[in-house]
DNA sequence: TCAAATTTTTACCATTTGGTAAAGTCACGA
DNA sequence: TCGTGACTTTACCAAATGGTAAAAATTTGA
């Protein structure tokens, strides 16, 4: 009774393989799919490369289970505004677990920034799937807060694309915020600057 | 008298160089420096690949030039933000242009954005010397602004960072906003929508 | 017009890269 | 303790890649 997903038997096979798939993540994230090599990635997890694809099929498996296990990390935060609650409340959670996501995970951020740059070769019909169905729910759920007076009027569309773009940035641009701010962190004050932008953009 | 920027003489040298950088454009962008590779540049700008290495000493030195041009055109924008002007509609105007320039030129936003996940290796000394002083300049600018009461006091650093996020949003992005919007144009809800958030951010 | 300079092609080459075969090595239950 | 299956290493390989040498073709200027 073979399984389509086998179950990861041995201790020594997790831990390669999380070894590997962190290892993959440093590496896909920096130089992207044709940049990264099986070398670097082996070397980055400790192993030999013929260890590597004992693990793994080849390249594209790595990278195709990192976008996997990245996508729904990704959406979860989306997932959780609740449409009964407050919804300037709400919506400032998400922004806040945006950042925090961003802040806590950037290796996945750019990952994923890395793979839409590129036309989303990989991940084109899971943003069909997965993404543009609950997209859709939540842009349809601030619309009628909006209706109801409990939201300035903004384009729910839009919003949600400035909410993905101002948080994503500290991650996916960290290299040109070190730059600009030199010692100072950013992280509190990003915190404090996007609530304020956004109380005041969506208090009705 | 060898110049140390030799000219470029013949009509063919222009045209040729023209043409592989835009190739090389199309290529970098969306694959990145370690993705891209000499022979798909030589294709897409229909040249042999000895041919391409006649006019550029490497596939570095493509990626440099083009880097190089690229930076004068994108600190454009925030060049023309003029401290004599009326806070408000300067900075709405910086976003315009931005969005436009988004817009006009996606490969282009495309090609920094790839340049700083990596790290900025090959920018960086750019940021340091070109953009950093622009920035200073252009936050201190923005303080005196907020001091003489002329705008809502918001973090000018902070402030540009989220107007650089949400229009280059719109070109490195485009994927994702592609199956998000499906047939309707981002443009001009965009414009619309950016608008309204930061006049009501900015407005004292 | 015709030689000199410029441009393009052909034929390579060394290295890197994704990937494989097969021989070892190790861990664990009987 | 020993055999069996899981894991790792060694030794490769074919294709792709960045790059070069030099001959051939073309353009240019006197």
């Amino acid at each position: 009774m073979p399984q389509t997903t086998p179950k990861k038997k041995s201790r020594i096979q997790t831990r390669n393989r999380h070894l590997i798939l962190d290892a993959a993540l440093d590496v896909f994230s920096r130089d992207g799919f044709g940049g990264a090599t099986l070398d670097a990635i082996a070397r980055t997890a400790g192993l030999s490369k013929p260890n590597l694809l004992y693990y793994f099929d080849g390249k594209t498996e790595i990278y195709v289970t990192l976008l996997s296990q990245l996508m729904e990390t990704w959406l979860d935060p989306l997932v959780e505004l609740d449409s009964n609650g407050d919804p300037v409340e709400e919506l400032l959670g998400y922004v806040r677990r945006k950042l925090d996501m961003s802040m806590d995970l950037p290796r996945e951020s750019r990952l994923f920034a890395g793979e839409i740059i590129k036309g989303a070769p990989q991940m084109k019909p899971r943003l069909e799937s997965d993404l543009k169905p609950l997209f859709d729910e939540k842009c349809a759920a601030i619309q009628v807060w909006i209706n109801e007076g409990r939201l300035a009027p903004v384009d729910p569309a839009h919003l949600l694309f400035s909410i993905w773009s101002t948080t994503q940035h500290y991650a996916d641009f960290e290299a040109q915020i070190a730059v600009l701010l030199e010692g100072s962190a950013a992280t509190p004050r990003a915190a404090r600057y996007l609530e304020q932008m956004y109380r005041q953009l969506l208090t009705p």
